[in-house]
DNA sequence: AGTATCCCCTGAGCGC
DNA sequence: TGCGCTCAGGGGATAC
């Protein structure tokens, strides 16, 4: 089986959209929690989680990040994040549990449950309330433990020129800006490699050395390269995965840098190199991005 | 307050 | 065959 990709912005997107197919509207009657790690996050811990869960209707999803989050019609909000490994399956009820199941929840309905399924539990769900206050965004609730989040390039909100300034503030490398969630969301190793391409950026360069039109247009191409994986239905997701029509989604990955140590820039052709940087690997060419 | 480091976790891959 | 090491890395906690 081919190695999962750590799921960012697009995955996510995918995920949420599929659960937002299936569960809105339906009734919850049982939460099981198979591996207390999954719900670290939830503060009343599990017998609460499944106590205010109990009885609840799915009333719409939301997203931000990589953070996403069932909103509930008790005004509650399930938040889910999927960390490395994790996946909210669509599955039948009487189908087989997956070995690395960790949270199912099932529908009052009889149909098919919600598994959260995570071979190495990062990742986990949590019930929240909605923040209170003007950090709600257009009226959409917010979970309060997750308002030190940025907005993502694609919410209605985001702003590029403000953004922009953001960036600029901080002397950190500029990757290591982008991958902070609290100044824009959603972005992981992946697309923080793939936008510092296009843009013909090294990693290293410290934010507040570039220009801001150079700052702008990484974040442009860090929605272009994340709308792209998302037209294409995320790249996170192997034969395992059952998404919202029922299918396998298997998608091809077509990344520029990121994995492809010795292999020819593709636009120059020179080989791409691999460099660790704070502990993880960071792909570039060392002609376009120097 | 910004920055750097550590830790959580499991399974695949690899050298010996 | 098996053992031990490295690697994958989001993000919260912690120290400076």
């Amino acid at each position: 089986m081919a190695r999962r990709p750590v799921p960012e912005l697009p995955e996510v997107e995918v995920v949420r959209r599929g659960v937002d197919h299936w569960s809105v509207g339906r009734v919850m009657d049982q939460v099981q929690i198979r591996h207390p790690r999954a719900i670290r996050r939830h503060a009343g811990g599990g017998g609460d989680l499944v106590d205010r869960m109990l009885g609840a209707t799915i009333a719409a999803t939301d997203r931000r990040g990589k953070y996403f989050w069932l909103v509930l019609d008790t005004r509650e909000l399930l938040v889910v994040h999927l960390g490395m490994s994790g996946q909210l399956l669509v599955q039948p009820a009487a189908s087989t549990d997956e070995a690395h199941l960790r949270v199912r929840l099932s529908f009052a309905d009889d149909g098919p449950e919600l598994r959260f399924v995570d071979q190495r539990t990062f990742g986990g769900i949590f019930l929240d309330v909605p923040e209170d206050g003007p950090a709600s965004t257009d009226g959409r609730p917010l979970p309060s433990l997750i308002s030190h989040i940025a907005l993502d390039p694609f919410d209605p909100l985001f702003n590029p020129a403000a953004v922009t300034k953001a960036v600029r503030r901080r002397s950190a490398p500029i990757k290591a800006v982008i991958l902070d969630q609290s100044v824009v969301s959603g972005i992981g190793n992946i697309y923080a490699d793939e936008s510092l391409w296009r843009a013909k950026l090294n990693w290293a360069i410290p934010a507040d050395a570039l220009s801001a039109p150079r700052v702008r247009a990484l974040l442009g191409h860090a929605k272009d390269v994340m709308a792209d994986s998302l037209a294409a239905g995320g790249t996170s997701f192997d034969s395992l995965y059952v998404n919202v029509n029922g299918s396998s989604g298997h998608f091809s990955r077509s990344l520029a840098v990121y994995g492809q140590e010795g292999r020819p820039c593709p636009r120059c052709g020179t080989p791409i190199i691999r460099e660790r940087f704070a502990g993880r690997s960071s792909f570039r060419c060392p002609k376009c991005q120097k």
